[in-house]
DNA sequence: TATCGTTATATTTGCAAGAACATAACGATG
DNA sequence: CATCGTTATGTTCTTGCAAATATAACGATA
């Protein structure tokens, strides 16, 4: 009958946030452009709003998940720390192993 | 590290959402109360919200889910039909089998 | 036929999240 | 030491969504 199962998933750590879908987006804009102006401008959303969400990752993180620099040739720039890169593949991985998993359940839906 | 991976899932139907977890939980209130009015109060949102949200269900899902009478001693009220109970059940159990699933996945996170 | 609590729906109001704007600081380089 | 593109923040402005408000319709009952 063409349902459909969509999930969202996200991971806390203590009571903050740390990563979703957006962040990890975000994060692999930042990981492929070096740069976080740059990143937010491919993702279409305000450097204020792509900083503030870098912010609350890294806060809630206790070890760094982007390392930046200020000024210089280029202005600077913002890469991923090793731990962040770990983070987004755990992230992706359980995520397709979600999506997979209720790919199985729709059958649940069948006679319905 | 004290992850914890949580999830919200959905059910769609062609382009529309059929059921999600504030839907259920109406449902849920609307069995149990038997009446929209009575479940909008128990749940603290407004019977226009809630009308609202039942009226996008039906109209997402071929057969009915709710129905209601208006009008006569009591003033009318509303009831699930077996097919918004089977609904129901299905979503429950697939939302529990994925976060049991999930919890298995926290694995995936123990040396980060 | 007046009452009652409900369903059903339109319209207005309020507010909070996000967008937009502004500005400081930074450091390599020429 | 002026320039440049970036990071890092604070402040104001907007707007879409939720809440609040209003009102019609309904039908059993006394």
């Amino acid at each position: 009958m063409n349902y459909k199962i969509k999930s969202r998933i996200w991971i806390e750590v203590g009571n903050n946030v740390l990563l979703g879908e957006g962040r990890v987006r975000l994060l692999k804009a930042i990981e492929k452009t070096g740069s976080l102006s740059k990143a937010a401008k491919s993702l279409k959303i305000s450097y204020k709003k792509a900083w503030t969400l870098v912010d609350a990752v890294n806060k809630s993180s206790k070890k760094p998940v982007t390392e930046s620099s200020i000024g210089g040739v280029g202005g600077g720039g913002a890469k991923l720390t090793s731990h962040g890169k770990d983070l987004i593949s755990a992230f992706d991985e359980i995520n397709k192993s979600c999506w997979k998993h209720l790919d199985q359940e729709l059958e649940k839906l069948y006679n319905l």
